[in-house]
DNA sequence: GCGCGCTTGACACTCGGTGACAGGTAGGGC
DNA sequence: GCCCTACCTGTCACCGAGTGTCAAGCGCGC
């Protein structure tokens, strides 16, 4: 999906491979639906073994929901660099931003992405579970950044939950709309919204 | 795990079998933890045969989850029957009360299973598949309350979305706290947070 | 007692996922 | 050029989740 120039050349090796497989894995998924279509199928496709298959991806889920891998770390690595007299509601405005526009970005491949996703119960069941560790992630950052012990921390966790809550509901809107919604001016909206409650002080 | 005095007979008997092998998977799952224990094995110590544990529950993950759908049903009457004047944040917070209520009471039990559901990725998972479920059924809820039509409903998803984050921040910081902290006030605090958000008017 | 329907167990099978082993290939030292 | 090593791959055998099918058991009305 994204190809660093500088890497070891094993690692372009290893990258060509599993563009490949994800590549034949997301049109045969998209075309036939998640569940009609079996891990030995996706090897055929791209021309190896099943057993390849599960060297490059943990599970059948995994081809599609891996990308969220580094978009969670994008999203701490963006809160983590936001100014600390930024208020919570600016500093996670921009942080959802940042996944955000990385779906705007290849707006076609994104978009029937998360269609499928949204649309697939054990995808949407594992894209919610990394969601959840953003959450907690996000959560301590904030923690951190608010100077509060991370003791109980109800506060953090709520503001990092209704963030990302406004991430999920600009998602499905935009993915229902088929594209036609701005995810950015839904974000605007969303955040507008919760603001006063992620800028509440901690009860 | 419920049961109904006005029931036929054999409904009766079907509840009966079912707890008794929810009974076997609860003791066999909190113990030996959930990927080291197999159906056939739950079977066996209910006295059955695996494919009459897959007749009861849909899948292994089924029987620990299953109560929660009973859970999603009485928050959505819960809402549904709340005053049409009642501000949103009041109506949303007795919602989601339901549902603490029903873990507050049987403590014990309940404890275990929540404590459960967070620490096993594929059960956390299942969980948070039906809280996405619940959040469009009482975003569809709350859409009517507020008479829009559903069409764009941000507002809507959004708020349902910030009420079940709550829920959750408060059974992870109960579950984690190993029951100490007190239910109850973890949601009204929680509450207080959220609350000016929920009763912001629609953009 | 007889047939009827529902529940169950047994068996076979598919598919996701893993461990173990064997072969192939690229690169480095000699 | 040759060998040794390291890595990648396919094959095979295996486990566990989940499903379809069939035949036996059992309660119940007639």
């Amino acid at each position: 999906m994204t190809t660093r120039p500088e890497a070891s050349l094993a690692q372009r090796k290893r990258q060509l491979v599993s563009d490949e497989l994800s590549q034949a894995a997301l049109n045969l998924l998209a075309q036939k639906g998640f569940d009609a279509v079996t891990v030995d199928e996706i090897a055929a496709a791209a021309g190896m073994s099943k057993r390849t298959f599960f060297r490059y991806f943990a599970s059948k889920e995994d081809v599609v929901v891996q990308f969220l891998g580094e978009m969670g770390a994008g999203m701490r690595a963006e809160l983590a660099g936001r100014p600390a007299e930024e208020s919570p509601s600016v500093a996670l405005r921009h942080t959802v931003w940042v996944s955000i526009d990385a779906c705007a970005g290849h707006a076609e491949q994104a978009l029937r992405v998360v269609q499928l996703i949204l649309g697939t119960p054990a995808l949407h069941a594992r894209f919610l579970e990394r969601q959840a560790q953003w959450r907690d992630e996000l959560a301590a950052e904030l923690a951190d950044r608010l100077g509060l012990g991370s003791a109980t921390g109800l506060h953090p966790r709520l503001a990092a939950g209704m963030a990302l809550t406004a991430f999920d509901v600009v998602l499905q809107l935009w993915s229902a709309s088929d594209g036609a919604e701005d995810p950015a001016e839904l974000t605007d909206r969303a955040f507008a919204t919760i603001a006063p409650a992620l800028d509440a002080l901690p009860a």
